[in-house]
DNA sequence: AACAATTATTGATCCAGCTCAAGTTTTTTA
DNA sequence: TAAAAAACTTGAGCTGGATCAATAATTGTT
């Protein structure tokens, strides 16, 4: 427990006006004048520990979350009660998207680490909504773009396991990039066995795989530490035409 | 091209206040106060032929659609040219939102018969939801549906391909009872190359399985039209314990 | 630092479902 | 209504990745 610094009596505090994920956040798209009142509303310096959850499924929904720090997975669980890993949420990533459509949540949200994160109550959504118009347009477009990604991941479902495990690493690199981190170099935050759940391979080819990569020299592996070593060839590998023939449709 | 009954000299008029589907449509979870304010700007009776696009992928978004009658199937392209059967969409449901998120469209929305739709145009959608408040809380809580539609289907994939498809003839059934139509007998409007596309095994697969189940009496099936005999076999197969061994997360 | 528990690696075997192939039926077009 | 095209069925063999198994390396705990 961190019992320093109670922000809210340091004058300089930090809101979504001034935070230094405001472009990558829910002010993504946002009109700057509609950032302030954004700011108001948000909860900020939650904390979660590794391995407590954020929300549970089945839990009502309490609003949009977003990620200062650390990553989450989100995991969603059949009626045996089998984890499927849906999605991994980086620091400056939206999630809770999962409990808007009928105001419970059909996932569970993990922290892989100690997380920080701020809370955007549900409650203030539709009532921010009337008066920040751009808002209800902004919050539409995220959990459509979690659509897409999830167009994208069945996508891959089509190739082989490399072509995964590499589409993986590269995506990983990317949304890191994106919020400023190192892209060739970094730490993967979940186990063999979340990523093996995440991509629809066993664990036991996931380590395979990685281990192949290190082997041809496209990637150095450290335990969880990675380094890329040729994201070109990575790249060739994920695009390579490894499913079944090409049919060219009209 | 039917060009009987101009609709709008009719004083009768479909609008979605009065539209059998008003209950399934856009208008579902819309205030009444709301739904007649959405009438004025919905395009009613537009039409579209077997195999023609409703959008493109890559063309720039133009609003939300709502099916009338016949069914699509909404398909993304890989990089090289293979068609990802993403979803199938049947009367009364809503689609587009895969256009939402950047203003362009990740997927093609193509007729697997003659279908008619209303058409929300979005320039619309952002002026009406100023007016609307609830429009656009159901607007985000459908495109969650979408995004929890598709973990579904992830959840899906780990399991055998006679539980898919098992799956599948459920959920479809189901989805048209939702809609007022037979349950229990139905036409597959997909191909059954397309139902494997859409499920990921191959279209072989798909038609051994369907033979299998007729064998087992579970089903009755010619051609294209089907009829569920044994829906509670059909689920028990759909829910046994294929997939790897059962493990207690705490 | 030593122990325990979890997570990762690596090998060997096996099978569900893919691929290829060759008819058959249904649908479309002329 | 017949011919052509498309979609569907059914068989046979092959393989990518799962599963089982046994060790090794991390990570967490006392």
């Amino acid at each position: 427990m961190i019992s320093l610094s109670p922000a809210s009596t340091i004058k300089t505090a930090v809101t979504c006006a001034n935070c230094n994920l405001d472009n990558l956040c829910i002010p993504k798209g946002l009109p700057r004048s509609e950032v302030g009142e954004l700011g108001l509303l948000v909860s900020r310096n939650n904390m979660c520990q590794k391995g407590g959850a954020i929300y549970h499924a089945g839990s009502p929904f309490r609003g949009i979350i977003a990620l200062r720090s650390g990553s989450v997975k989100l995991v969603s669980l059949d009626s045996e009660g089998n984890e499927l890993v849906v999605d991994f949420i980086l620091p400056g990533e939206l999630l809770g998207f999962d409990g808007l459509a009928n105001d419970r949540h059909n996932c569970t949200a993990i922290a892989l680490e100690t997380v920080n994160y701020c809370h955007l109550p549900a409650a203030k959504i539709e009532i921010l909504a009337t008066q920040t118009p751009g808002l209800s347009h902004v919050l539409l477009q995220r959990s459509c773009s979690q659509f897409d990604a999830q167009v994208q991941k069945m996508m891959l479902h089509r190739r082989s396991a490399d072509a995964r495990v590499a589409c993986f690493i590269l995506h990983i690199s990317d949304r890191l990039k994106q919020r400023g981190y190192a892209e060739m170099e970094f730490r993967l935050s979940m186990s063999r066995e979340e990523i093996g759940n995440y991509l629809g391979i066993a664990h036991e080819t996931v380590s395979r795989i990685i281990h192949l990569f290190q082997d041809r020299d496209l990637i150095e592996i450290k335990s969880k530490q990675l380094k890329i070593k040729n994201k070109k060839e990575l790249f060739d590998l994920f695009a390579t035409t490894t499913p079944n023939s090409p049919s060219q449709g009209t």
